[in-house]
DNA sequence: TTATTTATCTTGTATATACAACTTTTTGTC
DNA sequence: GACAAAAAGTTGTATATACAAGATAAATAA
């Protein structure tokens, strides 16, 4: 016998008649409130699909829009054949999009322009290859772009994608399309991480975007998946006097 | 007569037997694959779920499903009783949760603590009114917070308080609860906004952070809403080599 | 006991149907 | 033409049903 959540279910009935949403919708904030409040703990079950449909007399398709939702939020986890859990506390989570620096740049009414630095194949590093997630000595290109906002230099992004992944990375002109662009384009994201931090750029770096070494840096280190497999990482490194990164949330649990 | 899209839906046929996953998806990712070659533009009518379901040949719920989720995750808009259309704009949004730094330290299994530099009421001068989008002199709560991770300054956390909107801010001690604790358990969090830089910090600030004034901080300026209602602002100050921000996404169109 | 098969439970998807709510268009009436 | 009513189109929700797919528990056979 599977571990039993019936009288989970039960206790939700009395929060489903207050409301006077959707059905769907007062299943949702019954069970997301319990969540919140911590009176279901991280990782318990929660009431299965039929469970509820005894206790709350709803139809199946309706308990499953509401636990489906709640997983896309983020707020439960399921596992098919298993059943339905309180979703892990999210740690450090920040949910963000792909930013396009050129699109980032048109959308203010600025002017955008690349500076191709370096365009190589080569095989992975060690570190390039953990990065990957590939072996060390996997194919791998290399791209140093270097952009500019109204002739001022903005961006650098330093990128090692999986040669397998995007065989014509070579071919592509990054003077006219980004990398993020072209990648979106043949590799469509799934998913994604960034890492953010302020660092000093070393001599080199500072030359290229034109600043001084002490200024402080903006340094956003993201890796991208399609379907998957993790297709890119990219350094992207910016004067903290020129860049800012800006972000929006609505709905949290 | 309504505008006809059936033409656009029986488009979307060829793309339809190509892929293999759930139906469902595969009729998302043929309408939200061109949305975003651009060859259905912004604000452009896409097909009808009864024009889905006439040159598809899916269920109404199918083409239902497919259109609903393009509109949560902001590709498509739709009005009841007028259409379905191509989303207006890419938010420049970039997503992101609320972090508590007192949990952030507690989930690395490090000590946190916090002293309380500065609490107090106050009457908001300009600049915090138009941060907290009240009239200049309103009553507002300022504290100033500075958290530890193992004995190590961490982050300066600088906030303006709405003071209607969280009575009962000074009575609380900060050194067990973090202002951003109290504040998510007495005004849920609906909307947010943060802006990231890189920056130096003041002689003062960096003395309480017991770090060098050449050192790069990263400073995220973040403004939180309730209800509609700007609640909170706050400027955290870090140290760029004792703290990162980390951020995961998933599912960019 | 051990291994294999079977049954059962769970989520995932797809369909058909029905009605409600809202908007736009058409029709009817004055 | 102006106004009102009716019809049609569209999305929103709810239900019942069916089968597929994955995982676990129970029964069975060796």
């Amino acid at each position: 016998m599977r571990q039993q959540s019936q009288h989970l279910a039960d206790e939700l009935k009395t929060s489903l008649t207050e409301g006077n949403g959707p059905l769907y919708e007062q299943l949702k904030q019954a069970i997301a409130s319990r969540v919140r409040d911590g009176s279901w703990a991280a990782l318990q079950r929660v009431p299965s699909e039929a469970e509820l449909v005894k206790a709350l007399a709803v139809s199946r398709m309706t308990a499953n829009r509401a636990l489906r939702e709640l997983t896309t939020e983020g707020i439960l986890q399921r596992q098919q054949g298993v059943g339905t859990f309180v979703a892990e506390k999210k740690l450090p989570s920040a949910l963000s999009e792909i930013h396009d620096i050129a699109e980032e740049i048109a959308s203010r009414g600025n002017q955008h322009r690349a500076e191709v630095l370096c365009l190589e194949r080569a095989q992975a590093s060690q570190q390039e290859a953990s990065g990957l997630g590939v072996r060390t000595g996997h194919p791998v290109f290399r791209s140093l772009l270097l952009h500019f906002e109204n002739q001022l230099p903005i961006q650098l992004e330093s990128r090692v994608i999986n040669a397998e992944l995007a065989p014509e990375y070579l071919e592509q002109d990054f003077t006219s399309v980004t990398p993020s662009a072209y990648l979106s384009r043949i590799a469509p994201l799934t998913e994604g991480e960034h890492l953010v931090e302020a660092v000093l750029a070393t001599a080199e770096q500072a030359n290229w975007l034109q600043m001084n070494v002490t200024e402080p840096c903006l340094q956003i280190q993201r890796r991208t998946w399609s379907r998957g497999e993790l297709v890119a990482s990219a350094r992207l490194l910016s004067p903290g006097s020129r860049f800012q990164l800006f972000g929006h949330f609505g709905r949290s649990i």
